[in-house]
DNA sequence: ATCCTTTGCTACATATTAGGTAGCGCTAAA
DNA sequence: TTTAGCGCTACCTAATATGTAGCAAAGGAT
């Protein structure tokens, strides 16, 4: 249903965190900025990168992310702005905290994801 | 499809940083952690700082956090773990470069979230 | 003992979102 | 005029989230 000022999920309380969290919490988002972090790709390629995403989701991801200004489209494909470098170069530390994570013997959640 | 060894959400590579991914792309996931950053919370209060998400959701990533060793639960509620912890002093540089990012004059994407 | 309250947590029906497949319109080459 | 690749969309089905009600257990007060 959906009236005006209702919001659909997430905190709408507008704080920048708070908008950046919701969008790094809907599916694949948080990949599809890994995966162009030091690269360009086109669509399919992005796909197969993205473990084969389907190209509804991708499309929608996509356009969410170029709406924020964090992705933009050329010649040689999708890639991130400069504002999106910024916020990928964050998950590089991300990365590397993972890393040290699962290397002390952390559970992976692979097993069991759902309830 | 979706063969038997298939799974159903995001990549199975089992590199660090995907399982990372696959786990904070759940909504509402970097919410909780981002609340729970610097204090502890029982249920309820939790859930009102979270926007009053659904039990049955805030239970099922509760659970889930708590079976990665993220976040635990003592006689003062749920908290993050050392190594919880750890992993959100990674968002709090995320705080800064999102409000950094909104004053740069980014859409913040919250008048068109759905297509 | 019996009633409240609060705790973490669950059932269940409904709404929303994601996934999978096919294929569109466009451009460019052959 | 076929062929291929591009970004993207329609469609239907499967998975996930939401909302509401309410559980069992633990404690406190009457």
């Amino acid at each position: 249903m959906k009236s005006p000022g209702k919001k659909v999920r997430g905190s709408q309380t507008g704080r920048p965190i708070m908008v950046l969290l919701n969008i790094l919490g809907q599916r694949w988002t948080l990949r599809i900025l890994w995966e162009l972090r030091d690269t360009r790709a086109n669509f399919r390629v992005l796909r197969l990168k993205c473990d084969d995403v389907s190209p509804t989701l991708l499309n929608k991801r996509l356009k969410h992310l170029r709406d924020l200004g964090l992705v933009d489209l050329n010649e040689w494909g999708f890639g991130l702005t400069e504002d999106g470098k910024a916020l990928a170069r964050q998950f590089i530390q991300l990365d590397n905290w993972a890393n040290v994570w699962v290397k002390a013997g952390a559970n992976t959640g692979q097993a069991k994801q759902e309830s």
